[in-house]
DNA sequence: AAAAAAAATGGTAGCGCTGTCTTTTTTGCT
DNA sequence: AGCAAAAAAGACAGCGCTACCATTTTTTTT
């Protein structure tokens, strides 16, 4: 059957059409809206379409109906875990939906996602997935000029442009930060790598943290713009180390910093939680495995993915969420690595 | 400028051909084929799309052309760190061509892939990269009644579908167990999760070199068919010394196994690599900063990616690659988790 | 300077499908 | 049975672009 179609021309709606004894256009309404047909005529295309091992031509579908069955998403690394976990969620919740996915990577640069915007723009997607809520004026005006839905996703924040789903980094931080300080904690240091719009909210977060409690001090603090690794955790420890060495406790906006803290603690032979409290954030699956094992922010990013996709694809058949902002939360994962100075 | 097209409706062809003053077969023609206008044109045309923001349709482009822009990618997991930097050199490629990826997810299954390639042979795409070497029947015909170039990425075999670009997943383990038993290892385990076919390459090639020093024993094997996890690398490890107490080594078929193994060691207070040697495979970038630092075997997943997408758009300009298959070998990273018996 | 060749430009048709409207058939009701 | 209303099927045009071929203009050659 399929053999047909790989062996001769192409199988188009009109051989389709034609092996069903119907006309095109009732062929083309099956694929469109089969309710329509007599479900006589629904079987026979149905069974021609299968035994000619017809795929509709979506470039044709496209130019026609105005609109395509893709969803556009717009993420700026596939270097970082977090992304990836977001973007399984993504692929796999568009599995379930008639949707394809067009994934593009602005490199946290939102000039570039400008441009990637105005790329969708003219391929005309039926949805739109952006990350972020720190995108440049035109490209709102952009995603405001497309009709389509869209969500904006990691973080939650005034003003969406249509939807969003995410938590809030600068809460999620504050709740580490109280449990370090509940833990007893005073001199807790700050790493932090990237520092891209949401990592400057878990900075936020964590100064705010720090000045409530009145144990604010700026040298507690070491950022990096260069890319997160489990090394850079490690150097950056070092750093801190050298700057401010009385220091208790280390916040990291990243689990992978936290691990490579964890290593130069066990390289330095400073004892986890005794001489010195980890706490990282995202939680990956890793951290409930190191020794001890490290504390983290659990966050939601698969769910992130597969939301924001049923978000789409509900908000295109016209189910609109009857909140456009949803806030996944956080979860402190609160391990050995940040257990308390009296416990020990 | 860019304003005016979000305002008002679309900017075709026509638009900037009227503004150029031209005829729009010439302005689609210094789309595709500028040599062929006269200076002055061409810059008439450039201009004037510049002015009105003109994006093609690349739907109404693929229709007309029969061809698209677009190289499709089947890669079996989005959660393996080793599928990201495929896919990280894939796109960063792709950015410095005019090509586009659409990239879909077999989830190791080889009837989903032979269901995507369908899909995406429907499509026309301008190339295609799949996953290893393993494909059905079908799906080889497929790819064959498909006029594109193809790339088969991961691993090197015989009769490629098109061209090739990998390594030998069974040379790297024989590498990495050369070592092992230079070293003074004898009772070396094996680790393996997922068990997807580049994985069973590697246990052949553990299973060949334990045997041809006579050291094989199938009670240091143990693999399972769940995914691949740090945490799994504990819980098999554990599994291995209740049916191996004896081993002196551990050989995992990739990083996150190893990660877990050395935690696991950790836990027991067994000094890696005195009394437990561990090798992993892919060397991820936290294998050079845990304690110790764990020996892997260095795999070029990124340049695998770039290569694979320079390799098709050449393959498209008509430049093919002197031979259809190029093997982009491993490098053994031998550090202190698996240094000597005798350096101890 | 005329003829031939090459380069540049334009016209026409049509890619495979869908939106809208029209026609035909079926169904429900008195 | 006869009519209106609804359901089902079909006709037509056209989406925005490019392939192919025809035509015009420019350059080269003798």
């Amino acid at each position: 059957m399929a053999r047909k179609r790989t062996k001769s021309g192409k199988i188009r709606l009109t051989e389709v059409a034609q092996l069903a004894g119907v006309s095109h256009i009732t062929a083309s309404r099956f694929f469109r809206n089969p309710e329509a047909l007599s479900l006589d005529k629904r079987d026979r295309v149905e069974s021609a379409a299968k035994e000619l091992g017809y795929v509709p031509n979506l470039a044709a579908r496209a130019l026609a109906s105005h609109r395509t069955e893709v969803i556009g998403v717009l993420i700026p690394s596939l270097t970082n875990n977090v992304f990836s976990d977001v973007l399984r969620g993504i692929y796999d919740a568009s599995e379930a939906s008639r949707y394809s996915i067009q994934f593009v990577n602005t490199r946290y640069s939102i000039l570039q996602e400008e441009k990637l915007l105005r790329l969708f723009q003219a391929q005309m997607p039926a949805g739109l997935i952006v990350t972020g809520i720190n995108q440049t004026p035109e490209s709102r005006l952009v995603m405001e000029a497309m009709n389509c839905p869209i969500v904006q996703i990691m973080e939650i924040g005034p003003n969406p442009v249509d939807m969003m789903v995410g938590f809030s980094h600068y809460d999620a931080t504050v709740s580490a930060m109280s449990h370090l300080l509940a833990q007893g904690f005073r001199r807790i240091g700050f790493l932090g790598a990237r520092m891209d719009p949401r990592v400057q909210r878990r900075l936020e977060g964590y100064r705010d943290a720090m000045k409530a409690a009145s144990l604010f001090d700026p040298r507690l603090i070491i950022t990096t713009a260069v890319p997160t690794a489990v090394t850079r955790g490690g150097t950056l420890f070092a750093d801190l180390l050298a700057q401010a060495p009385d220091i208790d406790a280390v916040f990291c906006v990243n689990d992978d910093l936290a691990l490579g803290v964890l290593f130069e603690c066990q390289r330095r032979h400073m004892a986890v939680p005794e001489q010195m409290a980890i706490v990282g954030f995202n939680d990956l699956e890793f951290m409930a495995s190191t020794v001890p094992p490290l504390t983290s922010v659990r966050t939601n990013r698969y769910e992130m993915g597969t939301r924001a996709v049923t978000m789409v694809t509900e908000a295109i058949a016209g189910q609109r969420p009857s909140v456009p902002v949803i806030d996944l939360g956080f979860e402190l994962m609160a391990r050995q690595s940040s257990s308390a100075r009296e416990n020990r």
